[in-house]
DNA sequence: CGGGATCCCGATAGATACTG
DNA sequence: CAGTATCTATCGGGATCCCG
C-alpha cells in the first residue's frame, strides 16, 4: 500500500518518533523534570533529608496520591532514597542522592537563566500581545 | 473561621502556591521546555531559519495544530521571529531569536546532563523493578 | 501554502475514603 | 504516620473541516 492518507503517514511519523523518543535521553529528562512536584520535592531534600509528612507540610497543596506518586519515581529513577525506621508510629525518611544532587544543581542552572531571561520574555510577551490587539482592532 | 477540614486547607494552600507558581520564572521556564515539541522546534531552528511544513517534515510526527501552537508560543515569548513573504503562495519562515539561542544552549546543557547520567538512572530503575519484583514473589 | 475553528478522546491530576 | 484504592473531572493533544 503505497497510497497513504496524510493522517495515516503522521500516524506511522509517530511511530517512529515515539520510538526515538523513548530512546533519547533529553526528552526523558525533560518530561521527568518538568513534571509539576519533581523540582518542589527536590528543592525541599536539597537541605537535607525530610519525612514524609513533613514534605507535604512543606510543599503545601500536594496530595498524599501525587506525593507518592513522585518520590516512588525520584526514588526508582535513583535520585532519592526512602528510609523505614520500623518504630511505633513508622517513620519514613527521603534523602537526595549523590545523583539526585547533581541533578539539583541542573535545576539551579535552569532557574538561573529563567531568573535572568524572564524579564525579556515578559516584555516580549507584552509586545505580542499589543500587537495582536491592534491587528484586531479593525475587525 | 479556625475550623477547616484538610481538603479546604489544602485548597486555601493551592491557591498561595498557584500565586507563588506564576510569581517563579522557574516554573514557567520549565512548563515552557517540558512541551512535548518546544525542544523539537527550537532544536530543529538552531540550524537556522525554516518553513513552517519544514518544521512539520523534519519533525515528523507533529499535527499542524501542534506546531502552529508551539510556534506561536515561542514567538510571544520572543524566542523565534516569524516573517511572512507575501508570495503566491505564501511563505513563512521561522528563526531563532538570540534569546531563542540562549535557551538552545540551556537546553544544551539539559541534554549534557541527561547524557552523562542516564546510565545512572537506567540502572537505579533496573535495580528498583528487581527489588519488587522480589518483594512481591511470597506474596 | 499556512494556518484557524471545532469536536472528540485518552491520559492524568486530584478528591475521597480506607488500611497497616 | 504513611501510604493505597477508586472514582471523577479536567484538559492537552489529535483529527477533521474550512478559510485567506
Amino acid at each position: 500500500m503505497a497510497t497513504m492518507t496524510a493522517a495515516q503517514r503522521r500516524e506511522q511519523a509517530r511511530a517512529d518518533y515515539d520510538v526515538f523518543m523513548n530512546g533519547c535521553p533529553t526528552n526523558q529528562l525533560l518530561n521527568r523534570i518538568s513534571d509539576k512536584w519533581v523540582s518542589l520535592v527536590v528543592g525541599a531534600l536539597a537541605g537535607g533529608s525530610m519525612r514524609y509528612s513533613d514534605l507535604g507540610r512543606r510543599i503545601a497543596g500536594v496530595s498524599p496520591k501525587m506525593l507518592t506518586q513522585t518520590l516512588r519515581s525520584l526514588e526508582r529513577d535513583g535520585l532519592v532514597t526512602r528510609t523505614v525506621t520500623p518504630s511505633v508510629p513508622v517513620r519514613v525518611d527521603y534523602e537526595l542522592t549523590p545523583l539526585g544532587h547533581s541533578l539539583c544543581l541542573l535545576l539551579l542552572a535552569v532557574a538561573a537563566w529563567a531568573e535572568s531571561h524572564i524579564d525579556e520574555v515578559h516584555e516580549a510577551r507584552e509586545q505580542y500581545d499589543l500587537s495582536s490587539d491592534e491587528g484586531r482592532a479593525d475587525h
